[in-house]
Parts: C-alpha cells; structure tokens; sequence
DNA sequence: TTTCATGACTTAATCGATTAAGTTTCAAAT
DNA sequence: ATTTGAAACTTAATCGATTAAGTCATGAAA
C-alpha cells in the first residue's frame, strides 16, 4: 500500500523547492543557472527513488495530455487494426501515445466518444467520422484542435481528410471485369450514405454503362449480424440468376458473399466471379484467391501522421485544410480469371 | 478559436459559487441542502452552454480517472481484438472508458506503456504481460490498483489471473490426431517462455508418449516476419517428411503453415492434417476448414470484467488473486478427418 | 431574550505539477 | 562605499475541479 511519490517529496528530501526539481526534470536546468552538482544530485535521487511525473497534474498545468485520440468503425476490422497499428507505433516513437476506440458507425456513441475524448483534453484527433458527427467536428475545430479525417469524408465540415479514391478504385474492378468478359455484374454494398460508399457505388454504376448494362444492385443495412447478411446475398443471388460477377463493397461483406456462395455450391469464378472492395488476409489463402482494391494501408498511416504532426508543432491555424485523395490498387488474383478461362483452383493451387 | 468554458464561468454568471455548481453536478444538491429553483437553474445553463467538466482537473483532485488501460500482445490479432472489443463495450457502459495498446511481447515496450498508464493514472489495469514485467506489474500490486492478468501467468506475481487450460487443449488435439490414426505429430510452436506456449507444448509432448512416437518439434523465434515463418515451416516439413499431422500452437503460426503447406503443394489432411491452437475466420472458411482449439473469448472477456470490477469497487484489499482457468473446446472440421477417410476438400465442400 | 438548529449557500484548502516574478548572495564596476 | 548584475535558487499564482469547514439568516425552543 506504498504512496506515490509526488514532487514535493522529492524537494523536502533534497531541501530544494519544487520548482527546481521541475527545471531540472525538464531540461531547464541551464536555463535557470541550476548549478550542475545540483542537478546531478536531483537526477540521482529521482532515478532511485523512480519518481514519474504525475502527467494528470502536468496535463491540467499545460494544458497538454501528449495523447492523440483515434476513433475508427470496428477495431477488429483488419483494415483500422492495420492503420491503428501504424500510426501507434510512429507517435509512441515521437512521444505521444495513441488511445483508440470504436464507433460501430453509431452516430451517438461516436459523438459521446468525441466528448470524452475532449473532456480528456487529448491534444489531436484522428476519426473515421460516422455521419451525423458534424457538429462536434465543427466545435473541435472552432476551439483550433489539431483532427485529421479518414476513410471518409463529411462535406459540410473543413478538415484535413485522407481518402483514397473510391471512384477509380470500383471503377477499375468493374473494368477489370468487363475485360475478362463479364457482362452481368452485380454490386453488393450498404444502405450508406457515408461518402466512400457513394463513391464506389457511382464508380460502379458509371463505368457499367460502358457496357449498356444495367445495375444490379444489392444494398445491405448496417449493423445486422454476419449470418443476416450472408442471408440477404444468397437471396440476391438466387433471384437473380443471370449475374456472373459480383462486386462487395467491403471486406467483411466479400466474407460473407464468400459464404453465400459456398452454401449456393456455385463455384468462382466459374459461375460468378468476384471483387472486393479492401483486402484481407483471407482473399490470399482463400481457394480460389481473391482479386482486390487494395487500399494503401501504409500511405495512409503516413499521411495521416505527417498532417496532424504538422497541425500539433505549428500552432497558428494556416494549415489548409485540403482533401488528399490516395490511390487504390486492383490486385488481380484468380477469383476473377477471363470468362472461358475460369477453373474451379483446388487447395494445392500454388498462389 | 473559442475558448472551452471552466466551472468558474458558470459561477460568475449565475452568481453563485463554484462549489454550488459542483454539487449539483454531482448530485450532492440535496446533500448539501441547494434549493430545487437553483438548481432547475444552473442545470439549464449548464445545458444552454454545453458545459463539460474538465476530466483532468477532476482526475488530479479525486485521483480516479474513470480509464482502464489494456494491453495486448498485438491489436491487429483476432483473439486479442475480439476481447478488447467485448471488454471495451461493457466497461463503456458502465462508465469506463478501456485505452489499449499493443505491446508486440516486447518487454520494454510494455514496462513502458505501463509506466505510461501509470503516470496517466489509470484506475485498473488490464494486462497479457510479457515476460520480465513482473517488477512492474509488483509495483501496481504495491500500490493497491486492480490489476488483470489474462492469457498467460506470470509464475512470480500474485494476482488476479484468467487463462484458458491450454495443457488439456493442446492433448486433446494430440487425441484426436491419434483417434483418427495419426502416427507422426509434430508441433509447431514459438521459442517462448511464456507459461501459454510451455502448457501447449507440455499437452503435446505428454500426450505423445501414450504411443510411444517421439516428438517432432518446431521452435520458430518471435519477431520474425510472417515470410521467415513460412520458410521456416516449409524447411522443417521437407525435413521431416515422416509428420502426417501437424499442431500448430498460435493462429498466425497456423496461418504460416496453410502457406507453407500451399506452397509445398502438400494436401490437406491427406499429405497432412492440421489443428490449430486459437480458432480464427479464417479456418470455417479456408478449404478444408482447420480443425481448431477454440478459446472461449467470450468467457474470457466477461471473466476478466467481472473480476477487475470487483476490485475497482471494493476497495479493500481482500480479494484472492487466484489464478481462473476456462476450458478450451476442440471445433473439428475437416483438417484432421480420420486417416483413409481423408480427401481433398473442394471449394464447392459445404461446411 | 438568548440559544440552538437547520437551511442555503460560500470559503478556502487541496490534488501535483509549471513558470513568471521575486529574493538573496557575492563579486565586479563606478 | 554604493550600485549593478549575474548566479542560484525560492515564492506564489495557476490550471479546473472537489469537499471539509465555515458563515449567515431565520425560525423554533428554552
């Protein structure tokens, strides 16, 4: 049941004020001429006695927590893990530490985390904003905080904003298709009003119409459970039979796709060939593998780095506040072979 | 650049005292005798304004925090982020907010980020400790904070422990393998001390001996990259092309090998059965489906809940740091089908 | 009429740092 | 001999809450 140690401990020990103790401790020693035995002496006892500044009070005192604050859909998504994961590792390397949690897309929750995170007094935010948060965007902003968005964007809200560029993303899968001689595709998304989702559904509808053929078009709500999901697509596909490729608009709705079509037996892409929207592990050691837009994962941690770091060094707000758009890359594998072609690949398949 | 408005504001524009303010935000009006009128007031300003308690200020004077740290081994994992979710949810609810990080089982990084929470004055902690934090996680002890050991056990520390029965897991891989004619086993594990990894190579070595076949071990060094892993297991399998059957004892080294096996143009389970130890997507949808050691996350997560509340309610220090152990459950799929019986699942097999 | 209790607040100390503005000492300059 | 100035610290205010202890009416009891 020890106590901690505080400051002033440390300087009734060492009969010196609590303000020398403090210069020292943060390299002000020169600066206020603390003479150099001194600052030995207090760096000896501090180290053996392990004090830490207690950083609620030093919080409370500068007005800086060195936290940043992340707010992403789903941690246990790959694609968030993987850019939590990213950028954790750079700010702990520069000094502050990265707390994140997860919105579910749940406007409220989202709102109530932005709160907790300001009444926390993290120096800098970095969210995929679900829709509806644009208020309590604004207000970070008004109050001049450093907050990067990704993933997404909210259009009537000015910040920096990392995206990638959803429209050529589905554009080029949709073409890849066509390509392969595909000409009834489907496209399996969510009931979203978010803007990535828009974009890669309008990249899918325009480049369709190359072709002159017509949408077809499955869109999912939000929040059910996967087997719901996987539900609704086998349904979509069943009614309409004609389609020979599908297109998901996710990752986690590819894995359900996925399921839909084992329990249908239909073989891919024989009978349907498949994109998907975001990679996953999964679609390199699924049989067969899984052609993918891949969303440059280690681009947009830089990026998102590099933007709040200058926000949190330069204190004056002339930072513009620019939408950096960053490319996708179709990675073609076997589950959207030319039509003709196609060969159900078994698992010893190489990749 | 507005400024964010303080207790005292309120006060001077209602032309009471700060404390009163506190007292009706805190409930303790009619402890402390503050007319209903007042009160309807202040709340209604309160409201109007959007006033937000400053957290920090709150922290440094009542020394609770309402945050629970976590750490993990790596956030992008599936068994720890499954967990970290269910924790993260119902610790929101009841009024915590759960920050986490990764510690890569590196043990500076973790002693680091204990500090971290430390100096950010957490008020419990939630922990699956690399080896060589004992010190740290002592010294928490020391100072009478909640503290939850999960995952693994850390011999030296007496504390509060929720683990899995990773012995009888890993033997009742080794028996089915044997039930279903299997005669050369190897194991594939990491070079750890970790209680975890020593209990599944335990399970596997004991459960040998009932058929007298020797062990046919793999140690593979943590830190290396997923390409080294694979290397490595396609190497060790080459060698010993006797193994019929292979344990792997973590998912991702599970998902090493599916690429090594791939690579090697080697059939599952008739050139090789395969169980895993820790369950993942991947495995119900791979082709075969691998027959893994489930971990019962949703036991574990509420396990670790019931337990940290307990102590962050009950403030003294009366509480058993027993170690609780869950049982794992064995999912059989197709990956380990009885010798003989053994045939190449396609990717039209239903599961 | 004085005492006491209760209602309705306010005052001021406190949490543990940081930092601008002192204070003291001693040697050099005028 | 006095002033100046730098060296080497110390004092005290401050950040924004919480809370034990205090104040001041007012009405009831003695």
């Amino acid at each position: 049941m020890k106590k901690r140690i505080s400051i002033h401990d440390i300087a009734k020990h060492l009969n010196v004020s609590a303000a020398t103790i403090s210069f020292v401790l943060n390299g002000k020693a020169d600066e206020n001429r603390i003479r150099k035995d001194l600052v030995e002496k207090i760096l000896a006892y501090v180290k053996e006695v392990g004090y830490r500044p207690n950083q609620v009070a030093k919080s409370l005192r500068t007005g800086k927590t060195k936290i940043i604050g992340m707010l992403v859909e789903g941690i246990s998504d790959s694609f968030f893990a993987s850019i939590a994961r990213i950028v954790e590792d750079e700010f702990y390397r520069l000094g502050y530490k990265l707390f994140y949690s997860s919105t579910d897309n749940n406007t409220e929750k989202a709102k109530a985390l932005i709160r907790a995170f300001g009444e926390r007094q993290v120096d800098g935010y970095i969210i995929a904003p679900p829709p509806g948060t644009e208020d309590e965007i604004q207000a970070l902003k008004d109050e001049n905080l450093p907050v990067i968005l990704f993933d997404r964007h909210l259009p009537s809200v000015q910040t920096a904003n990392v995206v990638i560029d959803n429209f050529k993303g589905a554009s080029d899968a949709i073409n890849h298709f066509i390509a392969n001689g595909y000409r009834n595709i489907a496209m399996v998304t969510l009931e979203s009003d978010q803007s990535q989702m828009i974009e890669r559904q309008k990249g899918y509808l325009k480049t369709l119409k190359k072709t002159g053929q017509k949408q077809i078009l499955l869109k999912i709500k939000y929040s059910l459970t996967e087997e719901d999901n996987v539900n609704d697509i086998s349904n979509f596909l069943v009614k309409n039979s004609q389609i020979d490729a599908v297109f998901f608009a996710t990752n986690y709705l590819t894995i359900a796709g996925l399921k839909a079509l084992r329990n249908l037996k239909l073989s891919i892409p024989r009978d349907v060939a498949v994109i998907s929207f975001d990679d996953n592990t999964l679609f390199t050691m699924y049989s067969p593998s899984i052609t993918a837009v891949a969303q440059p994962i280690q681009k947009i941690s830089e990026t998102i780095i590099k933007e709040l770091m200058q926000r949190l060094s330069n204190t004056d707000s002339t930072h513009k506040n620019e939408t950096i758009v960053l490319p996708a890359d179709l990675i073609i594998r076997e589950s959207s072979k030319p039509i003709g072609k196609a060969k159900t690949a078994t698992v010893k398949a190489s990749v």
